[in-house]
DNA sequence: AACACTACTACGCATCGCACAGTACTGTCG
DNA sequence: CGACAGTACTGTGCGATGCGTAGTAGTGTT
């Protein structure tokens, strides 16, 4: 099955998510995304939304020099980000129950 | 906001839904998707996906010429397309609870 | 020296919903 | 009766986005 196709637009809300709490670089954000339970969740596409969510203005960056590695891009949610995570939130319960109600008026 | 990315891959999942108890033509299933909540849905969407749902072997299809207006190209359901339907809405079920597990930790 | 792991970037592809335009038929209202 | 709205379908092309793949680069392990 093809589980790829359902993460479109819902990517966004799941990263503005796991950087709720935390700042966190992009590695780590794939692993935050597994670990809750998005398996198949490509590191290149966490890249690419980290950087679209940058772009747009809901992240901020600062890069941390690593001496175990790769230097390290922290990304921090600021409050344009917080407002599109409630906002993403919002449209995603209300988009999840109606299609719901259409799967539930099958099942009768 | 964007309901239309939120769509992706769910569609299919809908259509299948919607004839599952009748059979019915497209904008029969436009009119029904949007009964159901689906508002933004595009017409040329729901034919595009009817069309690929019958190439896929997942419904059948038969003319019935009206006598008031255009002719009708009714979709009916087959075995295939049950199977998917059932199949497509445990994977729907299992990612949106996994979303909404990503969205509860979130809030805790 | 070879390999694995961490960490990021960049290119291009595939999917899929959608806007738009076009065809065609029926009924209604001025 | 002509313009328009409603019904019903088809086809073209676009845009958003997740992903595969490759490449770069640093560190540690065997």
């Amino acid at each position: 099955m093809d589980t790829s196709q359902l993460l479109k637009g819902v990517l966004d809300l799941a990263v503005l998510a796991v950087l709720r709490k935390d700042d966190g670089y992009g590695y780590d954000v794939v692993r935050r995304l597994r670990a809750g339970g998005l398996n198949d969740v490509g590191d290149a596409s966490v890249y690419g939304t980290l950087r679209r969510l940058y772009n747009a203005g809901m992240l901020t960056s600062y890069v941390v020099p690593s001496e175990e590695g790769p230097h390290r891009k922290y990304y921090s949610i600021n409050e344009t980000g917080r407002a599109r995570l409630a906002e993403s939130r919002e449209t995603w319960r209300s988009f999840a129950s109606t299609l719901d109600g259409l799967l539930e008026e099958v099942a009768a």
